[in-house]
DNA sequence: GTCTATACCAAGATAGAC
DNA sequence: GTCTATCTTGGTATAGAC
């Protein structure tokens, strides 16, 4: 079937790079990610590649983007909840290479000074997903799983935050179980309302 | 004076350059560290700065291990306590380069596979300010004020995990309170004990 | 042992041919 | 839309002056 308009061929090979670059970074793991390792792996230029993206902070941004987009087959972004944080978190134990790739590029995008495309993404996911987890928090507030006194912003915060946190300690020792300690938190925050007599 | 042995001028040197870096970087931010910028701001040539670290990755590690150092002014690292934790936190907040800096090289050190300068680095570091805050945590149970079912080193890691969380999305919006979030997550941890009847 | 100068290489960005 | 060629920048390696 021939395709036309502006999203055709263009909007499906921009599609196909991203999933092999997914599947290689995945795979094989990530070793400071090089525009030519992912032009050789789609079997073409670096040019070729940037052409879809226009740099390669883009790029690799792109690649993030939509993992997120794959990993949000069962649950909506914005209806994320702490389950499907643990469940997520969990699920990068096994795509170490993907984790390293967030890590790098979340460096790049906090300390590269001006706004750039990572940093942009970035900041929106964090605004989604602390936004979404604040929601959840709220919801548990009122079902009376979490005590009302606490800040459910605060909370969502820290749940991102230790997420985060926890895959740098992973990386550098992968003995450590980021999913159970997640919970760990999940549940202090659960079972633990402050000045219970 | 004349100076002589193996720490006469080397190591002199070196530590004008490492704090002549961390003034920099503390003062004008940081953005994406070059070699050049260093050299240029101790008055060297590049090769000339990198003569007495090695390398780019060498470099940058001294100069947050030198912030390591003069930070510790107060407290010994393997005595490291939760609330020095959290006044380190707070006191990032006033040199928001160091912080970037800190998020760049643990992004490098935890993606670009082999063995690098930084990546021991920051192992070791965690190995000792995880260490070092499981014992806290214990003496506070000892002291009653976190409950025994507790395991410390879960509640350590996840300190750890939540102050690098907070700073990265502190970076990417400074209106948000690192420093008061960490202390809650304390607060979380000593008032609420689980299965409390 | 310390540093400059220089050369070199890898990687991203860009221009222009096809 | 994709390539080749080129430019620039940043890290690195070497030679040699002091």
């Amino acid at each position: 079937m021939a395709q036309r308009g502006p999203y055709s061929k263009s909007a499906a090979l921009r599609a196909q790079i991203l999933d092999e670059a997914l599947r290689i970074i995945g795979d094989n793991g990530y070793t400071g990610a090089t525009v030519q390792q992912i032009a050789d792996a789609v079997g073409m230029s670096k040019p070729g590649v940037l052409h879809h993206f226009g740099s390669r902070d883009a790029l690799f941004t792109a690649i993030l983007q939509r993992r997120d987009e794959v990993n949000a087959g069962g649950y909506s972004m914005d209806s994320f909840t702490v389950e499907d944080l643990i469940a997520t978190v969990r699920h990068n134990t096994t795509v170490p290479g993907l984790v390293a790739l967030y890590s790098a590029l979340t460096g790049e995008a906090t300390s590269h000074g001006e706004l750039s495309t990572s940093r942009e993404f970035f900041a929106d996911r964090y605004r989604m997903v602390v936004g979404a987890l604040t929601e959840a928090v709220r919801l548990a507030q009122v079902n009376g799983l979490v005590d009302l006194d606490r800040d459910p912003a605060v909370i969502a915060r820290l749940l991102t935050a230790a997420s985060d946190g926890l895959q740098t300690q992973w990386l550098l020792d992968p003995s450590i179980d980021m999913a159970a300690d997640l919970e760990e938190l999940w549940r202090t925050v659960l079972v633990g309302p402050p000045g219970r007599p």
